[in-house]
DNA sequence: CGATTTTGACCAGCGC
DNA sequence: GCGCTGGTCAAAATCG
């Protein structure tokens, strides 16, 4: 069995669930030991899969940011990620398969057994492709905890904490709801303390997540998802504002308070209090109640706003993994697109210049 | 002044 | 039953 596949499975023994997505997330990402490896990228044209990994079905879509929104689709090399890849949950809408390339994310559901899913996924064979996986009796349960609570697991790397925020400056990356944090506890076992965060949009509102870095991957967080939002998402089209870029934002300029890496406020009439402070930096749409003509115009702005994504592991009728690179055909700037968004919508202006600047975000209510 | 964060206290679930 | 751990509450502090 591949070394970090035992380690993804001691980490579930361990009752670290995190850890195991993180480990996953890293597996999946991590560079192939050989050029023909299973994961590897760089084969994206032709990538087989892990059997184990097409028995599931799942769809893992690679989202990957080009720092030069002019450059075409890229090549076979351009697909070597520092970063870890994004695995999305097929239960989840497509919404969050569009994923910022430094948000590329690992994300996973609890529909059922989900972290065992996970490591089936990301190392359900070992790199010569032989070795089946065994799950312990304590890992499995582990798996098995919290009941049948349902939830997600988003694993994306964590941006590097802000100095200007007390006790380290942990900058929590937004999925475009409002969160109130009610709550941090340390964690057995990790360095690094968790935070609770509730949905801050509605009263009613049961969702929850947790924020916590990997124990074994500091520079990933791992975020957790526990129950739906019972209201809708709170943003629409001028959401991508906050999208287009990988972290220019200004947590390093501007986040002279503790609050302050939230970009700007957004205020919309639509949502029950006022002057709610929304996170408004870009990254993995990963609570998704965005319906599918949302899920497609953001696919199809940030495609062409530079962003690339991949498609690895769709099957085809007789299982076989296919991999391709998703319509990527009209490439434009970020400020050409967010310019075509105002002719959409005059009234809802996007500051295109701010957003691509990484000045400072304002967005309007429409 | 309202919203949010911080942080210690409290509570519930689980294993021994 | 007890202790450990994780999750939540709530008061105080902070921020805009």
């Amino acid at each position: 069995m591949d070394s970090r596949m035992e380690a993804a499975v001691a980490g579930a023994a361990q009752g670290d669930l995190a850890d195991v997505v993180a480990r996953a997330g890293a597996i999946m990402a991590a560079p192939p030991p050989l050029s023909t490896s299973p994961t590897s990228l760089a084969a994206a044209d032709h990538m087989p899969l892990s059997a184990a990994m097409a028995s599931r079905q799942q769809q893992i879509m690679v989202a990957a940011y080009d720092d030069e929104p002019t450059r075409p689709a890229p090549s076979s090399d351009a697909v070597m990620f520092e970063s870890p890849p994004s695995m999305v949950d097929p239960y989840l809408p497509p919404s969050a398969c569009w994923l910022p390339q430094q948000q590329l994310a690992l994300q996973i559901s609890q529909h059922a057994c989900y972290a065992r899913d996970v490591a089936m996924a990301g190392a359900a064979t070992d790199v010569d492709g032989d070795e089946p996986i065994r799950i312990s009796p304590a890992a499995h349960q582990i798996m098995k905890s919290r009941k049948n609570e349902v939830k997600k697991v988003v694993c994306i790397p964590a941006l590097p904490p802000t100095s200007s925020r007390p006790g380290g400056g942990e900058v929590i990356p937004s999925d475009l709801w409002a969160w109130r944090k009610y709550g941090q506890k340390p964690i057995k076992g990790s360095p690094y303390p968790r935070g609770y965060y509730r949905c801050s949009s509605s009263k009613g509102c049961m969702a929850r997540k947790q924020v916590e870095r990997s124990r074994s991957d500091p520079n990933m967080l791992v975020i957790t998802y526990t129950a739906e939002h019972n209201h809708p998402w709170p943003m629409q089209r001028n959401v991508l504002a906050g999208y287009s870029r990988p972290h220019t934002h200004t947590s390093t300029n501007n986040c002279k308070k503790k609050n302050s890496c939230r970009v700007g406020p957004i205020t919309s009439s639509a949502l029950p209090s006022k002057n709610v402070n929304y996170y408004s930096e870009h990254d993995a749409v990963s609570s998704g109640n965005l319906d599918c003509q949302q899920t497609t115009e953001m696919m199809e702005i940030s495609n062409r706003a530079g962003y690339v994504a991949y498609t690895i592991g769709a099957l085809d009728e007789e299982g076989v993994a296919m991999h391709q690179p998703m319509s990527c055909n009209s490439i434009q700037t970020a400020d050409e697109v967010f310019a075509e968004l105002e002719e959409l919508e005059p009234s809802n202006p996007v500051s295109s210049n701010n957003y691509s600047r990484g000045v400072s975000y304002e967005w309007h209510k429409f």
